[in-house]
DNA sequence: ATAATATATGCGTCATTCTGCATATATAAT
DNA sequence: ATTATATATGCAGAATGACGCATATATTAT
């Protein structure tokens, strides 16, 4: 059970309630930052902003299509261990 | 996948260095505080701080014997977890 | 080239959190 | 009661993080 350590960019980065409802969005699906935008009613500044901290602790992974850039789950066993989670603490 | 929002404290508390090393000193073992001070190397009312907080996040329970309070993780699966995110998440 | 839409970034401010230090409480022994 | 050890709490300063706002970049269409 070493390096737990560094899961804690990993959990800070789960820590904030927006990015948590950015995730509870997102799902198993693809989304663009103007439906993450619609769906949360956050800003577009903002919603970027959390979607930046999302990609870069590589929870997150996009991909450009036009002008579009889809915003995904990067490893969905993540949702899994979410669930996992949830379990634990109601 | 609802609710993930209630993780929020959850996630936060994991999300800090000295937590992890707690944590993972205690893995699935009881400690006392003055076990986990001398282990981690942190300050006494640090680590009781950091307790509370586990603690109140419910990551944590305790268990008074004498002068002596001993943590542990509250639900062993958090450790099963915490593997699964070491696997997606090197 | 210009305009329109989609997304990202920079900066200042406010709020939250970590930490050190001092001190308080709890338990046990003399 | 006093002393010693174990743990917890209160407060102030420093560090960190979220947010709003303005603006920059990217892509497509006209």
């Amino acid at each position: 059970m070493a390096d737990v350590i560094g899961l804690q960019i990993i959990f800070q980065t789960l820590g904030e309630a927006n990015r948590l409802k950015i995730i509870e969005f997102i799902g198993d699906k693809e989304r663009s930052v103007t439906e993450i935008v619609e769906a949360t009613g956050l800003s577009q500044p903002l919603v970027s902003h959390h979607l930046r901290m999302l990609r870069e602790a590589r929870i997150m992974e996009t991909q450009r299509e036009g002008p579009f850039v889809y915003y995904r789950i990067r490893d969905q066993r993540l949702l899994e261990a979410l669930k996992v989670f949830l379990e634990i603490f109601n």
